[in-house]
DNA sequence: GTGGTCTAGACCACA
DNA sequence: GTGGTCTAGACCACT
């Protein structure tokens, strides 16, 4: 079930988005397994059908899931994949915001510490 | 000289925050320099006053600068320090981003491979 | 054996006809063979009767098979000239896609040498 | 002006989609123009501004146009590249279509003429 | 039941 | 003024 978080100002159908896809990530949803339709979800996290609709939509076109009108939403079999390679893009964020923060003299062993806190955590 | 681009998602007045206070962390500008007046600044970047009194006003509720009611903006002389302590409290940006790629099965060495890229670069 | 993929957007139903029209058109079905019947049908694509049902409506009324109510569907005498019939009009496609692609510039020779790719393959 | 037909089974929004490719390939509207505002164009063609910013979103994911928030929407600057790119692609589509064709007997100089037809019109 | 499209109308942040 | 998000509720085609 996923949480949101609507006084955020993360949008709510990004934040399905990131749900959805850490879901599979973890393993809770494999390729081939039925998403929740779009209206049960809306109901579940009291949001409109739209806004759910809306974050559908990226996910099948990041190629996270395939929709088959009149059947349902089906994860798709590159799934995992993708989102392994979506990940590994994100290294790139990691380098920006190092960069950074070395520009502001921040020590290299102090953002190192940072990113161990997550791991050995 | 404040670069800008109009057609990023990146609001215009975040861009001029984000600008000066960069000048400042590479010591381009030091406390008590005086800014460009706002409306100089926004002939510059071709922008609406009021975008860059936007900016402004924040830039000083941070505590970066300084006005002084009809003689102008200046950087304020605790400015690098504060900057610098904004800039540590984004170590925690990095831990959130890396607990991110940890759960998606990056690998230790792999993100730190991308902080270094930032020093080494 | 009908191929049909779940997890496209076209509806399954024209896939069916589309499958149906086929195997007719390649002369593996023949006017007067019998065609499955519904339910038969909807077990071997796992599909919903109803489904199967509205494709042979279709088909029926395209004359391309004939429903003997109590004894099953059979391949109408004029299923392959009505089919050709069916093709030709397709030509019109063929007109409209060029005319779109030559307005954006495509030449008549590309054109061309797309189509002859289907006929010397 | 776009021609927009409300009766058509062409979604609204994919009918705006084109006729705004069309006008860029046309060479009527150029890189850095503006768009006309989702709002304006809404009441322009009598549509929803949630039906014409679907359209937008997906020009925008097709790289034809750029859009910054609380300033406009305009055609980007590899719009005509970018279209003439998917131009080319469609040339898939007329072999697949006369594939289709072989496969029921039509003749290759048929639709060669077909094609003709649209060139020399 | 499912997803796809559309309308009407609201509120927000940004320029 | 602009675009971005969201809700409520409608109608359609497909299964």
């Amino acid at each position: 079930m996923l949480a949101i978080d609507k006084l955020s100002r993360v949008p709510i159908y990004e934040q399905i988005i990131e749900g959805v896809q850490k879901e599979i990530l973890l393993g809770l949803m494999k390729p081939g397994d039925q998403l929740p339709s779009i209206r049960e979800l809306a109901v579940n996290i009291s949001a409109n059908p739209n806004t759910v609709q809306k974050a559908f939509i990226e996910l099948e076109r990041r190629g996270v899931m395939v929709t088959s009108p009149g059947r349902g939403c089906y994860v798709s079999e590159d799934a995992p994949e993708i989102l392994k390679m979506r990940l590994k893009a994100k290294l790139a964020d990691i380098t920006e915001l190092s960069a950074e923060l070395a520009m502001g003299g921040v020590k290299e062993e102090e953002v190192i510490e940072a990113v161990k806190k997550a791991f050995y955590h």
